[in-house]
DNA sequence: CCAACGTTTCCTGGTT
DNA sequence: AAACCAGGAAACGTTG
């Protein structure tokens, strides 16, 4: 229980962190520079420069070549048998007499990385996070999850869904038209409105998802959904 | 291509 | 009167 509740947290916070600035998962996918089928990202991606050791460097120099299609025939490897720090004080032309004009390239990487480096490190964490959660199918697509989701997240959610009282998994819809728009963000439907969300709800009575609760706009999750307490 | 699933869309009628 | 609720019926998109 607790494990699943620890992954359930971090799903919901991954993903509300990341629907918030991505709308569709090719986007998420184009944006990796790492082929997610061959494993996880090569270590120094998420280290800056600075910190690399020898060995780093020479992955990134590898990893160079191979995306940026430089010729590694023109690179001096010795002059590159050094550890980050001594990298990055290296200047523009220490790089060229080491590697000509692919030297160039690489100095110009190099500084990129530098410049975006924390950023860059932050959000390559939460892309591979993403993927796993993706890959392992835990992206939670569905409405009662979505709204469980919602109710758990410590964001704030504008007074849009609140609970009742969270030991008996009611809660209530304070700003109907609201949620169904975030709803309708969620699924690419701008159609989406409270009339149509609500009768997705109703539902959920005869599978268990949901029990009724006779006050309006109050729901209560019933013994088929999980995930809440 | 099929079928099941989880909605989405539309609707009629009733309640607060 | 506006906003909700109850479900039937059927369309729809995704997934296995």
């Amino acid at each position: 229980t607790m494990y699943i509740t620890v992954i359930l947290f971090l799903c919901s916070s991954v993903i509300r962190l990341y629907t918030s600035h991505v709308t569709e998962i090719s986007c998420i996918k184009g944006c990796l520079n790492f082929d997610p089928s061959s494993g996880i990202p090569p270590l120094w991606t998420s280290l800056p420069p600075e910190h690399w050791t020898r060995h780093h460097v020479c992955d990134w120099l590898q990893y160079c070549c191979d995306s940026y299609k430089l010729d590694a025939a023109y690179i001096s490897f010795s002059h590159f048998n050094v550890l980050g720090v001594q990298l990055c004080s290296m200047t523009k032309e220490d790089f060229t007499e080491a590697a000509g004009i692919c030297g160039q390239h690489l100095y110009s990487i190099l500084q990129d990385i530098r410049t975006n480096g924390e950023a860059e490190g932050d959000t390559e964490f939460f892309e591979c996070l993403m993927w796993i959660l993706i890959i392992l199918g835990m992206q939670s697509s569905h409405l009662w999850e979505f709204l469980r989701d919602l109710l758990l997240s410590s964001e704030d959610t504008s007074g849009i869904l609140d609970w009742e009282d969270q030991e008996q998994g009611i809660f209530r819809v304070v700003k109907s038209e609201a949620l169904a728009q975030m709803w309708g963000k969620r699924k690419h439907n701008d159609r989406m409105n409270y009339e149509k969300l609500s009768r997705a709800l109703r539902h959920y009575y005869k599978t268990g998802i949901l029990e009724r609760v006779d006050r309006r706009l109050v729901y209560k999750f019933g013994k088929n959904s999980y995930g809440w307490h």
